[in-house]
Formats: structure tokens, C-alpha cells, sequence
DNA sequence: TTCAAAACACTAACCGCTAGTGTTAACGTC
DNA sequence: GACGTTAACACTAGCGGTTAGTGTTTTGAA
């Protein structure tokens, strides 16, 4: 027989954590994120509390299970583009392929879910946060950019801001694509700046 | 005997709150946020725990007891600047007025302290965000701007985040400065939108 | 004087979350 | 195959923030 990739325990791991989110997920909603208790949610998976915990670090994780890709995707958005593809660009498509497919159909519910939620909602927003500040580190390492540490943080928050504000708006699509008109703008006008680009050589950059 | 503008329970209740914010702070300071608890403010104010939630929220709300001042502030330098002042220049004076108190000698325990707990951090996020969200709805309500909601949202977003990031930066003065040059980058390149402006009358706005 | 509203108090509890302490199951190794 | 190590899981208790429910007192007004 072949070599599992991942030992028995793994996949028990594995499981068990699927089944409580799955659970999760369903309970929240079908009774609303409120109504439903963690020990609610660790009974119906038939799991400890503790259990619970020790595969999700909060209540609200159990809704935002998969928020690493998120995040691996914008930086890689920047790493991995051509040698000679402009920056801002790139972001803007993969903002554009991200609100797509938060705005797809079979994600209405969850979506709907977190915008009723306040204490999801602020999650949400502090996930945001933490996304905005690994961006401006995959930013500021990147070589040939030619802007200040600043500007790269400031980029990477107004492309955060981006996806927020384009998931609200009624158009996301070309809330998208008005906003990068924005960012495209601060960037050039960062490479301009007084005090001089610190980062990288010189050059139009991005 | 004169009519007092304010009856004696009006007095008493702020008074209360007050005693409440300053036990509150400074307990804080002295023992550290996290080592502080509910009741501990409580008795220390010699009040009840249901009559502390009476007056604040939550117990992060002891801390920023002052923030309606932030957004009013912001709302202002939209509304109350001179009619031929352009909107973003207005908007930099008063950032960095905020940032300016904000990183004073006296205000650096408070900050600290904040920075310390993850708690304030992220009550202070979500409080950017009404903020942000005041300011958008000050910009689209502004005559003569001529610029799409979106991009009103958009600013209003990157305001705040100038703010933010400003705090954080090694010289938030120069930091403002920089930030600004983008913002100001961002706005006119939403004049000149393909999608057109759609708030207000024509012109070059700001 | 009387009344309604509002501030305040008290009890009791809910809820998210964690520490401490096992118990069981899987893996590596001899 | 026995053995020790590790990690997943369970259970009890409890902490800290927050609220509901139920009065009691103060205050401003009729």
C-alpha cells in the first residue's frame, strides 16, 4: 500500500477539526451567531470545550477558518508576479479575483452572517489589520519598488481598504477598479516624494 | 436664584462618570490594564458593577472616554473650513493637530498602555472605523467636492489611516507629510474617474 | 404633596475562555 | 512486540466581562 502523506493521527486531527467547524457553521446559520454558545457548538460535535480551543483560538476564528489564504495570496500577489509586471496592477487583480469570490452566491449566507455580527465584523476588521501589516513587509522587502517604508505600509493598508470598501459598495467590480485608479495615483506620487525613495534602487518602480 | 443650565442630577451623573474614568485610569496605569478588573474599578469608585455599565459600554470604553472629540474634530474640518479652502489640505492641518496631542509627554502612559493590550488595540481599530465612517458621510454630504461616494468613502478611509500609521511611524510629523502627498495623489485622480463624479456640481472639487 | 423618571444597588447568572489534571491513542524505536 | 514519548482529548472549576431582573433612592416637575 502506498505512504500516506499524513499519519492516522493527522487525519483524526484533521477531522476532528472539520467536523467542528462544520458544525459550527451550520448551527450559526441555521440559529444565528448569537443565539448559538460555544457549548452549544462542542456538544453538537460531540467534542470537550477544551477540545474546541485547542483547534480554534476563538469563537469567531470558527467562522474565519480559511483567512490564511487571504492573506498568502496578496503577498504572493507581490512575490510571485513577472520580473517586469508593474505592482499595482497585480494587486488590483487579485483584489478583483478575492471580492469576486466573496461576493459569489453560495457565500451570501456567511457573508450575511458576519455583516449582522458586530463582534464578527470587528474580528474581521482586526484580521484586515493583520493582513494589511504582512503586505507592507512583503512591500517593503521587495526589491526595485524604490519607496519608503511609509509608503509601503500606506499602500498596503489603502489595498486592504480596497477589498473592504468594494465588498460594500454596489458594484464591487468597478468599485474595485475606481479605487486602484486612486492607489495607482499614490503610489506614483510616493515615488516623488521629498524626502527621497529609501528602499531599493532608483528607478520609477512598481 | 439663577436657573442652572444643568440640574443637580445632570451634575451628579457626570459626576459620577467622572469618578469612574479617572478610578478607572488610574488604576490602569498603576497595575496595568489586564491586571485591573471590572469589579476592582468598581469598589475602588464605590460604586456598583451595574451602575459602571450604566455609564460606559465596556470596560475598554473607561480608556477611550473622550473619542467623540476624534470624530467631531474630523467632521468639522470638513464642514466648518473656509469656502475656498481645498478639502485635503484641511484635513492635514487637523491630523496633524490629532497626532500632535496624541504622541505628547503627557498623553505617552495612556498610549503606552493601549499599545500594551491587545483589548485596546483592537476596540481602537473598530473605533477608526465608525470614525472613518463619519468622516465618509461628511465628505459626501460636502457641496462642491464633485466626486463619486466611492471615492468619499475611499478618502475618508485613507484619512484614518494616515492617522494610524503616522502614530506608528518613527517621525509621525514627517510621516503625516508623506502620507498626505499620496492622499492628495488619490484625490484628484478620482476627478478625473472614467465613471465621472457624481456628487455635487462640476468643478475641480477640493 | 404627589408622581414619574432616572440613577443607583444587589443578586444571580450567562458566556467566552483558560488552568490544571488526567486519560487515551498513535508513533518511533529497540 | 514491549516501551516510552508525544499529542489529542476530556473533565472540573473557575475567572472576568457583561446583562437581566428586581428593587430603592434621589430628583425634577405637576
Amino acid at each position: 500500500m502506498t505512504v500516506p502523506t499524513t499519519g492516522r493521527r493527522e487525519r483524526k486531527k484533521a477531522a476532528t477539526r472539520q467536523k467542528i467547524a462544520d458544525t459550527a457553521l451550520r448551527l450559526f446559520l441555521e440559529h444565528g451567531y448569537d443565539a448559538v454558545g460555544i457549548r452549544d457548538v462542542a456538544a453538537e460535535a460531540d467534542v470537550a470545550v477544551t477540545t474546541l480551543f485547542s483547534h480554534f483560538a476563538s469563537k469567531e476564528a470558527l467562522v474565519f477558518e480559511r483567512d490564511d489564504d487571504f492573506e498568502q495570496r496578496l503577498t504572493r500577489a507581490v512575490t510571485d508576479r513577472a520580473p517586469d509586471e508593474p505592482l499595482i496592477p497585480a494587486l488590483r487583480r487579485e483584489i478583483h479575483a478575492l471580492v469576486r469570490h466573496c461576493v459569489a452566491d453560495d457565500a451570501a449566507p456567511i457573508w450575511g452572517m458576519i455583516v449582522a455580527s458586530p463582534a464578527l465584523r470587528e474580528y474581521e476588521e482586526s484580521m484586515r489589520l493583520r493582513h494589511a501589516q504582512s503586505l507592507a513587509e512583503a512591500l517593503i522587502a521587495a526589491p526595485g519598488l524604490s519607496r519608503s517604508a511609509t509608503a509601503c505600509r500606506t499602500i498596503a493598508r489603502f489595498v486592504i481598504d480596497a477589498y473592504a470598501l468594494a465588498r460594500e459598495a454596489g458594484d464591487p467590480q468597478a468599485a474595485v477598479d475606481e479605487i486602484f485608479e486612486m492607489i495607482e495615483a499614490a503610489w506614483k506620487a510616493a515615488g516623488q516624494a521629498p524626502n527621497g525613495p529609501r528602499n531599493g534602487r532608483s528607478g520609477a518602480g512598481g
